[in-house]
DNA sequence: AAAGCGGGGAC
DNA sequence: GTCCCAGCTTT
């Protein structure tokens, strides 16, 4: 397809994507709308993007937050360690660059959490450089406009997608270009229910002609998923409920979460370990979180502290009030079963 | 219930 | 380089 880039430009000009918040060239908003978008959909990430600027507007002010104040912003998006990173990043972009976010894409790939695509979309869009880009959608755009099989996460099919992505970059208005890749993959090349008909590429796509359209890209072998248990303890004094914050990496890195032990546990004996006496409390809703390689079944117990030990205070411990804790940056299922508890003085349902 | 989505870090 | 890890939403 010779004019590939010529009629995807003409059709992004028409019928693509205007009106984006991030659709600016000021490289902060660029970047952090880029992260914001790694392995998360446009819808979702608009609030979360909008109330994250307006808290950290600049580079400096992100760079002074503390962590949690960062991860605060980030709790509910998941992928937490894209929040670390891009903390980490603002504190390099002041400490090796001057407070200027660089231009030159051997530093902007430099920074934590950037990869080869998200540079180069900043590249492109923040500075209007010549470089092509790789992510989720160009992947199914790429993979059905020219037949490429097998799974686009493999290495040799994805240097291939890597050489036709640059094959097809157009010298001149690589920004249209480029979100036209963004906006046809999302809004017309989707992954289910293609909109064929409208798509600048009918009647010359390859999976269209061969009706493979539901078979690329091709998916990933899939393995079942194993399964993890784990009781989560809402202890609560004088209204305060008690968090902890997790390692720095690993699941829900540098997040506050409720106590946890092995619900074969008792769950009075489990309090007793983190330095409270308890009195008897309820158990609540089990609840099952889906992480991408195992499963987690959840079995919460609210828990009235009747004594406080000298070990229930600690560094990397908290007790909140409900209306804080919700403040703080929690894992999607502790802010669930947070939200779900009676408020403080009205009875529990019989 | 299953699929999709980029990059970091351990090996 | 190759694996493994990470957390939500959508279908």
């Amino acid at each position: 397809m010779l004019d590939f880039n010529v009629r995807l430009i003409a059709w992004q000009r028409a019928q693509g994507r205007h009106d984006l918040p991030w659709q600016v060239t000021d490289p902060y908003r660029v970047w952090l709308s880029e992260i914001m978008l790694q392995q998360t959909q446009v819808d979702t990430v608009i609030p979360y993007y909008q109330r994250f600027l307006a808290r950290f507007p600049d580079i400096a002010s992100l760079a002074e937050a503390t962590q949690d104040e960062v991860m605060a912003l980030w709790s509910g998006l998941g992928y937490y360690a894209r929040g670390r990173n891009l903390h980490a990043a603002a504190r390099q972009i002041i400490d090796r660059h001057g407070g200027v976010f660089p231009r030159e894409i051997e530093a902007i790939i430099a920074l934590p959490g950037i990869g080869r695509s998200t540079a180069s979309a900043i590249a492109v869009f923040a500075f209007g450089q010549r470089y092509a880009i790789l992510d989720g959608n160009v992947k199914r755009v790429l993979c059905r406009c020219f037949g490429i099989d097998g799974w686009p996460g493999e290495a040799a099919v994805e240097q291939r997608l890597w050489s036709q992505a640059e094959a097809l970059l157009p010298v001149d208005d690589v920004v249209a270009y480029t979100q036209g890749l963004m906006d046809l993959g999302a809004t017309l090349c989707r992954r289910s229910r293609p909109d064929c008909p409208a798509c600048p590429f009918a009647g010359d796509c390859l999976a269209q002609r061969q009706g493979r359209q539901a078979e690329l890209p091709a998916a990933r072998a899939r393995k079942a998923l194993p399964e993890k248990t784990t009781r989560m303890l809402i202890l609560l004094h004088a209204g305060a409920v008690l968090l902890e914050k997790r390692p720095a990496s690993g699941i829900w890195g540098g997040l506050w979460s409720l106590p946890e032990g092995d619900p074969a546990d008792d769950v009075l004996a489990l309090a007793r370990r983190l330095g409270v006496t308890a009195g008897s409390g309820t158990d609540l809703a089990m609840l099952t979180h889906a992480f991408s390689h195992y499963r987690l079944r959840i079995f919460p117990s609210v828990l009235p502290v009747e004594k406080l030990g000298p070990r229930a205070e600690a560094p990397g411990r908290v007790w909140l009030s409900l209306a804080d804790a919700l403040g703080a940056a929690l894992p999607t299922p502790v802010r669930k079963i947070l939200l779900g508890l009676p408020e403080p003085g009205t009875p529990a349902e019989s």
